[in-house]
Order: C-alpha cells, then sequence, then structure tokens
DNA sequence: TTAATTAATCAAAAAAAATTGATTTAAGGA
DNA sequence: TCCTTAAATCAATTTTTTTTGATTAATTAA
C-alpha cells in the first residue's frame, strides 16, 4: 500500500488540465496550425495539408490534440471539417504578448 | 535532395523557442514545481524533494527541463542551489489569468 | 585529510508520443 | 448504385521523453 502525496487533490485536477493544454502547444508543427487557424480564422485539414506539406493522417493526428485540449473548435460541413481557434480557452492559457502569433485580442 | 518547406525561417526559430518552453510545461510534476516556485520565491532541490516525495535526480532532471526552456533561475550559495521564477519570461507567456498558480502579478 | 551533505550527471530500461501507410467512414456527384 | 473526395482511425514501427539507481563533483565541517 502506498499513499499518494498529494496535499490538494482539486489543485492536482488543475494542473492535469494545464497538462494537457500544454502538451498540446509542445510541439512545432502544432505551433505552427496554431498560428495559421489564428491568422486565418479558418481552416480545413486539405489546406493545412497543402500549405504545411504535411500528409492527411499526421494533420488529423495533430488536430485531435489540440482538440481534446479545447485550443480549437471543429465543425463539420458536408465532407470537410472546418477548425478554428478557441478564443477563450487560448486568451485564458497565454499573455495578450502572444496575440497575433496564437491568440486574438 | 528535399526541399525545406518554411516560407519564414525566423517564425520556425519562434516556434521552436515557444515550443521549448512549453514543452518544459507540459507535465504535471513540473507544474507542481513551477507553482511552488511561485509561491515560495525561492527552493533548493532538498526542500522539493521533500515537498513532492521525489528523489534528487527526478528533480534535478525536471528543474533542468525548466531552467533550459529560461522559465526559472538557478543561483547556487555553498553546495545548495535556489531556484526562483523567471518573471519576466513566465509573465511574457502566460495570461494574467494564471497569475498565482504559475506567475506573479 | 576524511567524512558528510547537496545536487548534477550518466547509462540502461521503461513509458509515452509521433510517424507511417493502410483501412474505414461518410458525404456528394455522376 | 458506383465512384470520388475529405478526413478519421488503426496497428506497427520509430523516436522522444522519463525513470531509475549509481556515480561523480563540489562544498563544508570535523
Amino acid at each position: 500500500m502506498k499513499e499518494i502525496p498529494v496535499q490538494d487533490l482539486s489543485l492536482s485536477k488543475t494542473f492535469q488540465t494545464y497538462q494537457k493544454k500544454f502538451k498540446a502547444l509542445a510541439d512545432e508543427r502544432r505551433l505552427q496550425i496554431m498560428h495559421q487557424i489564428t491568422q486565418q480564422k479558418e481552416v480545413c485539414v486539405c489546406d493545412l495539408s497543402d500549405t504545411m506539406a504535411l500528409p492527411q493522417s499526421k494533420l488529423s493526428y495533430h488536430l485531435k490534440i489540440l482538440l481534446d485540449a479545447s485550443l480549437i473548435k471543429k465543425e463539420t460541413r458536408g465532407t470537410w471539417s472546418y477548425y478554428s481557434l478557441n478564443e477563450e480557452e487560448v486568451n485564458h492559457l497565454l499573455s495578450e504578448e502572444l496575440c497575433c502569433l496564437f491568440r486574438h485580442d
């Protein structure tokens, strides 16, 4: 039997949430994706596949990580999936100085 | 011979810098460390080793990652190493709403 | 000088994340 | 219906990160 060395369980939960968000941002390709989404408001996988020269499966993989961290939003129209910035979440997380790079004002 | 599909090399460099910082924050233990450093102003490895119930080598490993990302600073006095928040860097990166958790005002 | 303390580093193993190419799903048009 | 397109998912492999325990380095005190 091992003791769990956590004083504050809710704080631990908070850290886990932020860990997930920072992990999503901890990749150069995903930062590029974030940047492009920030610039273009709305982007589909095929657009990104062109501009970033990445295969579709890789993009879907990275987009899912950003989506699961609630940093971006997804809307499906027809066969297309459109991704956009989750401004509320991003602005909560990142400084205003990172505006234009990864967040809007 | 492969072409490098990067339009803006300086932008790519910027992304690499942020990738490193977000990678440093992408771990629950390191967020705990950041939190404790934020609270206490200054902390040595043995302090953290006690409060976080982690072996010394693991702590040194994680502290190095935060240090290399310039999120914390280190000062050696005698045989002790004291770590403190790099407020400038952290405030540049994180939102004001994360104040008290991982940054000062 | 020797012993004790603090912390960094190292190499090997384990765990987690990313890549790859293929397959599957779903929508739309011929 | 059949074919095409867009994108998600999957399994196997590769790469990266983390853990572990031991060793090393440096400082201080006896």
